[in-house]
DNA sequence: CTGAAAGCGCTAACAC
DNA sequence: GTGTTAGCGCTTTCAG
């Protein structure tokens, strides 16, 4: 008893860094009967596998997952390619996603890319070297062809993105996320609604192919509908989603003096340094320029007013996500595109007139 | 040619799972010479490395990694433990983290865990199985002895969170980060020397071994040195460092009735909601109450109005992190900790009386 | 400069 | 129920 206790300490000392073998050794078992209980196979005797679970945990020891892989010539691994983690709503999704992908059993990885990126190409490296069983795009623009996209040779589903530009005809990809056209037509006819007919707009590009050009697309569009002729001059491309930009753009919007009385901003987060700039400027919202924007992030509740949003369902964004790709890893599901219905917040930054 | 053509277009549309074998093959050569050109290894004539290279390009191989760090018995991983990625200070800092690892030539894999996760076992745990080299501890709690930390047999470096609590004689352990002790009662001093002395603060916890309770202890020592009694009705804990608990709290502080002219506030994100929780009891910051906290993220720069906190340098505390576990893996130095300055960024929440 | 062969830690037939 | 054995894709001696 004194001989194992010492030899325990030490192991546990010294890192044990055992091995299968090292486990079979110590029960006098072999390693398949080890693997066996690690992998919770049947047939092994009821006091074996006791047994084995009990030393595998005074030695505390792990399995090297890498080379069970290795065999299986299969990971259980799923992973994320998220653009930009810097924008709170892309952090709480990822979140939500890592949790479901654990729920269902997989393990996942999460690679951030910038927007300089090919993410084509970072995402087939990414798969071919971690054995990725799928991958999930979170925040991507989509400009390639199924010709691109068939160096991805493993299940993809496209998280908060949906729609393909290019090849409008021929959709060949999964994807869950709100429709960002119609939530955007959504939200610009409530300031329409409300009166309003100098609206203007601050995204990061009309044309980038990334969520910005769709939601400018129901921009436009919920102007045609209502009769309102499209003023370049209200629109305000920032060329990126950061913060500096959306101020210094809304700051120069008012500095032009061009006319406005209402403001549609394409994110939460962005809209934050809208609210600021326009302060900085002397304008009040909502009583000088109303604003809304899409995201429903957690700080939008915490901005001064708080800011009228249409809240994206992220949670249910990210379950549907991550089950649709299960479903297309083990069943070969078909491709499938869901669409889910954003949430009017309303906060204090809407003025009717 | 044709023939080729045919061949690769074949092996691209299959998906090309090829290894290191087939390579050899294709490129007429053993499969060490093709494991010396991935490696970069020298003694492999010009026009063989030339050639091995071009028909990996041509299949887009992607080396198994996996595979080869069996083999080594070792990754070049280096592991990032994550409490809370909700607050943008860590998402940032994550994000500094992980390119500073790759510019070191090292892959990252962040876990994020959640408070109640034990993050000793969840470090061990993720470090066996992934056998990572190296791991840095990102916003933990700073409870364990080092009796608890021998599960961890390789380097380690705590990241934004310095002094162990507990045995503080015997600090076994490398961190990088800012002097949150010094740096609170330098915030708190500020608002003194502007005259206040009825100073409230807004914290997760005074007693929970993490930086809190550091900014804590600072907040006492500043309001003692200057000769201000601590008043207990002043101490308001939220129990997390959750926005909507924040809000709860500096409502409740002021709907208390308690006398209070200055805030200390211990990070800019539950700033944000602080502020927002005083103008909805319309409080005006800072006309009635000044406020200042500690990290200085992007969005302090946007609140109305603008936030007046201390500045983490979080680059440069990711950059030392980084470098110093790479010489803890490589050259087995020393522990080490290095405190680093915080930046004051004045804001305009901070009114003289 | 190049290759053959021996594993890394684990799983999966296949035999007993 | 349990053990033997042949690899998974790669690196690394050790001989040429």
């Amino acid at each position: 008893m004194d001989f194992f206790e010492q030899e325990n300490e030490n192991d546990f000392i010294k890192g044990n860094n055992m091995n299968i073998k090292d486990i079979a050794a110590k029960c006098g078992v072999s390693v398949t009967t080890v693997s066996r209980v690690i992998n919770n196979h049947p047939y092994v005797k009821d006091e074996v596998r006791a047994n084995v679970l009990r030393v595998m945990e005074e030695e505390r020891f792990v399995p090297h997952n890498g080379a069970a892989e290795l065999v299986r010539r299969q990971s259980d691994t799923i992973g994320i390619i998220a653009r930009g983690m810097g924008n709170p709503f892309f952090a709480r999704i990822i979140n939500y996603l890592e949790s479901e992908v654990s729920a269902i059993g997989y393990t996942s990885l999460t690679k951030q890319i910038t927007t300089a990126d090919d993410e084509l190409r970072e995402a087939a490296l990414f798969a071919k070297e971690k054995k990725l069983r799928g991958l999930i795009f979170l925040g991507g623009r989509f400009d390639w062809t199924d010709e691109d996209a068939i160096i991805l040779n493993i299940p993809y589903v496209c998280c908060t993105f949906c729609k393909r530009f290019g090849a409008e005809d021929s959709i060949r990809i999964s994807s869950v996320g709100i429709d960002d056209k119609k939530e955007a037509y959504r939200a610009v006819k409530l300031l329409i609604d409300n009166g309003h007919d100098r609206i203007a707009i601050v995204l990061p590009s009309k044309d980038d192919h990334s969520v910005s050009q769709l939601r400018y697309e129901g921009y436009c569009q919920a102007l045609r509908d209502a009769g309102i002729k499209l003023d370049p001059k209200l629109v305000r491309e920032t060329g990126d989603y950061k913060l500096e930009e959306a101020y210094y753009n809304a700051t120069k919007l008012v500095k032009d003096g061009t006319d406005f009385t209402a403001l549609f901003v394409i994110s939460d987060y962005m809209a934050i340094a809208t609210i600021k700039a326009l302060s900085d400027c002397g304008k009040r919202v909502p009583d000088d320029v109303s604003i809304i924007s899409i995201d429903g992030i957690e700080l939008s509740q915490y901005t001064i007013p708080t800011l009228s949003t249409l809240e994206q369902p992220s949670e249910a964004i990210a379950k549907s996500t991550v089950n649709i790709l299960k479903q297309m890893i083990e069943e070969d599901m078909e491709i499938v595109q869901v669409y889910m219905g954003a949430l009017f917040r309303e906060g204090n930054t809407i003025r009717s007139i």
